[in-house]
RNA sequence: GGUCUCUUGGCCGAGUGGCUAGGCGCUGGUCUGCAAAACCAUUUACUCCAGUUCGAGUCUGGAAGAGACCUCCA
């Protein structure tokens, strides 16, 4: 399979270190508030990237962090501790803070049918594995101690700015960098000191002072210690490159004098129109709740995230939501019917070669590149084909589906609601209506059960409502 | 200021030289007492300019526009 490596930002053929395994490490989430839809955009390609590498055949170690330590508001290494404010705002302790929203994130990610994580690592539970990187990267003479911290000394590895591409030129010449006692614009902090005056919710004790860990330490730190010094994948957020993946490159591969990682896949942003720009302000930020509320179902969104390609900006506005909801719903329908035919799953190799024309042109979009939007177009071309019988048809959806994850859990479905008698009632009297032809009163009818909240559907097996 | 990306039909969005992407929406049709759903059909495209080529949405150069990151948001 073809993946695009940010490492020489080009494409390249997907060779694994260890034959028919997979290391991948993802950046997980910061866990002071609720995640939006766009943090959900790149858990989905993450989880997309793993269920196409599964189906090409590997065993995938998968390790995501989850970063429960606090780290800083603004400007490099300065500013109010994040967990600190969300947890003085709420009058909660950082923990507690940290604890509900890490439960929420994995019910969010669960609703979209995220698999779980291989090994999901908590920043606070490995304190005594970023220390002693910490001091590794001592004992080798890359760090140095001011004021405030351990800072990395950046002009200590000299391919400090190949990854991103950074010009140290530009930045320095560019706007407003605070310097306060670093020794080079790139340098950050490895290990920061509690200031005296504050008693912190979260601090630890080091050879250097009590404090607590630089941000891009944890994921070093826990990589390496689940996935080996030597991994083959490491995904994260386009916005990752140009400091946080550059400063665990940095700090990684002056711990161990070798490769970090051999394949650097990132995910672009989903992005607001002017109109809709989500701000915490202005309390208009759209998470999984936010869709539920606008009758969209998760998945629905999981499906417009497949329907583009990962690394193209993909847009966002309720419009395109509801266009991605109704393509969503039109599958899942299409599904039930076939379901109810009760198809047989057929094995592979018994496939008519029309039907394996299908699954190789699925193949050939997945893995080339992760190329979803293109194995969709299979699928619809697939489920509008007349030529196939529906025991290949569900056989190849339900093969298709292994990557695309749209199906429902049973859990995830709206409960039966009860329908009131009253409704029922009107029911029965349209149905007698209709039985006398008498339509207008049969219209009205339905009208007074639509006043009610309920839709009427005609069918061959009479007449059902369904809850608007 | 630096780095990078993008510009496809009403909307979203694939597509790296020649062949229908696909989805949503619209419209028409079939079906239905009506409606809904479903199915069928149909419509609209490659920001602009110049170049390379037998041939370019696809390559090259330029212009205009949009966005992202450098501000610990994925």
């Amino acid at each position: 399979m073809i993946l695009f490596n940010t490492k020489g930002r080009r494409l390249q053929e997907f060779k694994s270190i260890k034959e028919g395994e997979v290391g991948m490490y993802s950046c997980g989430p910061t866990v002071y508030g609720r995640a939006h839809i766009g943090n959900m955009r790149a858990y989905v390609f993450a989880d997309t990237l793993k269920r196409v590498l599964m189906y090409a055949g590997y065993k995938v170690n998968h390790v995501m962090n989850i970063t429960d330590v606090g780290h800083l508001t603004s400007d490099a290494d300065e500013g109010e501790d994040k967990l600190a404010k969300a947890a003085r705002e709420s009058h909660e302790t950082a923990w507690e803070i940290s604890k509900r929203w890490t439960e929420q994130f994995f019910k969010d990610t669960k609703s979209l049918n995220v698999l779980p994580v291989t090994t999901a690592c908590k920043a606070t539970e490995h304190i005594a594995d970023q220390i002693a990187l910490v001091q590794k990267l001592e004992e080798k003479g890359y760090t140095y101690r001011t004021s405030d911290g351990i800072y990395f000394d950046t002009a200590k590895f000299p391919h400090y700015g190949d990854f991103a591409h950074l010009d140290i030129e530009g930045l320095q010449a560019g706007i407003r960098v605070d310097m306060s006692e670093k020794r080079n614009k790139t340098d950050f902090a490895l290990w920061k000191f509690s200031k005296p005056t504050e008693k912190r919710d979260m601090e630890w004790d080091s050879p250097w002072g009590v404090g607590f860990p630089g941000w891009h330490i944890e994921c070093s730190a826990m990589s390496m210690k689940y996935l080996g010094e030597k991994f083959d994948i490491h995904t994260g957020g386009i916005d990752h490159v140009t400091i946080h993946h550059t400063n665990e490159i940095a700090q990684s591969e002056c711990a161990t004098d070798h490769t970090f990682v051999n394949y650097w896949i990132h995910c672009e942003f989903l992005t607001m129109s002017n109109a809709e720009k989500m701000s915490k302000s202005l309390g208009n930020v759209v998470n999984i709740d936010t869709l539920r509320e606008y009758g969209i179902k998760p998945l629905a969104f999981r499906y417009l995230c497949l329907n583009a390609h990962y690394r193209k900006q993909l847009l966002y506005s309720k419009e395109i939501l509801m266009g991605a909801n109704n393509a969503y719903n039109k599958w899942c329908a299409f599904m039930d019917k076939l379901k109810e035919e009760n198809p047989k799953m057929l094995p592979l190799n018994q496939l008519s070669e029309a039907s394996v024309k299908y699954l190789d042109e699925f193949k050939q979009g997945i893995f080339n590149n992760l190329n979803t939007p293109q194995a969709l177009a299979t699928m619809w071309n697939l489920i509008h084909d007349k030529n196939i019988n529906n025991d290949e048809k569900y056989t190849l959806l339900m093969e298709f589906d292994k990557v695309f994850g749209l199906t429902e859990v049973e859990a995830e479905k709206p409960a039966e609601v009860e329908i009131p008698a009253e409704v029922l009632d009107l029911l029965d009297q349209r149905n007698r209506y209709r039985a006398e032809k008498n339509w207008a009163q049969a219209d009205a009818a339905r009208d007074a059960i639509k006043a009610k909240g309920y839709t009427i559907v005609d069918t061959k097996e009479g007449s059902k409502l369904q809850k608007i």
